[in-house]
DNA sequence: CTACAACTTCAAGTTAACTTTAAGTCAAGC
DNA sequence: GCTTGACTTAAAGTTAACTTGAAGTTGTAG
C-alpha cells in the first residue's frame, strides 16, 4: 500500500505516518522508486499505537512496548501497572468531578465561602489532584 | 509579601509567579523599589488556579473564569459543564482500564488473538477513547 | 512526451506552560 | 565601600507530537 492508502484506512495523516516511521513506531516494507510501500500489517500496528496513546502512553513508551518485531508480545505486567495507574487517575478525577458538581449546586453566596469548595481548592493546591488534559480532541 | 514568600507558601516557583502575572492570572499590589509586593490574597488565587488546572482548564480559560476582580464569581454553569466533561473522560478511562485489566489476565496466546483486546484496539483507533495525559507529574 | 498529482526529504514552525540564562538592580551586612 | 544574595527584565530554551513549507522526484493519464 502507498502512504495515502494507509492514511485513509487508518485515519492517521501521511505526515504522521512518516513521523511515526522516523520514530521507529512503524516500518515500511520497502520502496517503489522513492515512495514508501507498507504492508497491511501496519494498520494493526497503528491501532495498537492508538490504543497505547489512548491509555496514556507516550510514543516513546509505545515504541518500547511494541518493540521491533512484527508480532508484538505485550508485557502483561506493564498492562496491569498502567491499568492501576489509570485507576488512580480515575479516582482523582471522580473526586474532582464530585467537587465541581457540588460547587455548581452549592448555595453559598460565594464559592470561596463554601467549605467543600475550599477543601477541593486545597487539595488541588497541594498537588493531590493531578492535572489532566481533558477533552483533548483526537480529531 | 515578597515573591519568594509567596513561592514558599504556595509551592509555586518564583518564575512561575512572574509568568502568571505576565499572563494576568495574578497581580502584585505594587513594588518596593524594583521588587514585587504581593498581598496574601494571591495565595487564595493561586489555589483557585491550581484547582482549575487540576480540573483540566487551560491557563487562558482560568484567566477568563477568574477575571480581574479580587472576588472571583465563578460561573456555575461552567463548573457543571466541566464536571460533565470530566465524567465523559472518566467513563472512557474506565473502559480503557477494564480493557487493560482483561488484556493482562487474558490467556489468549497473543493479545492480537484476544477478541476483547482487539475490540479495545478498534475503539482506540476509531478515536472513541480520547488520549489522556495520565500521570503527568505536577511538581 | 508532457503535465500533474502525489509522493519525497529536511528544516522549521506550532502550542502550552513553564524554565533557564544573561545581564543588570539593589538593600543589607561586614 | 564592597560583597552577597535576592530580586529584576527580556529573550531564548524545553518537551511532545505533530504540521507546514520549500524544493525536488516520479508514476501515470492523456
Amino acid at each position: 500500500m502507498e502512504i495515502s492508502q494507509v492514511a485513509k484506512k487508518s485515519g492517521v495523516s501521511a505526515s504522521t505516518l512518516r513521523f511515526y516511521e522516523e520514530k521507529g513506531l512503524i516500518k515500511s516494507i520497502g520502496r517503489q522508486g522513492i515512495r514508501r510501500v507498507f504492508s497491511s500489517n501496519v494498520l494493526e500496528r497503528l491501532e495498537l499505537i492508538a490504543l497505547g496513546r489512548a491509555a496514556g502512553f507516550s510514543l516513546e513508551e509505545i515504541a518500547g512496548i511494541l518493540g521491533t518485531d512484527a508480532k508484538p508480545d505485550i508485557d502483561r505486567d506493564l498492562l496491569l501497572k498502567k491499568a492501576n495507574e489509570l485507576d488512580e487517575t480515575i479516582k482523582k478525577l471522580e473526586a474532582m468531578r464530585d467537587g465541581l458538581h457540588h460547587a455548581a449546586a452549592c448555595t453559598a453566596p460565594s464559592h470561596l465561602e463554601c467549605p467543600r469548595f475550599r477543601r477541593l481548592m486545597n487539595l488541588a493546591a497541594a498537588g493531590v489532584i493531578e492535572g489532566v488534559a481533558a477533552n483533548k480532541a483526537v480529531k
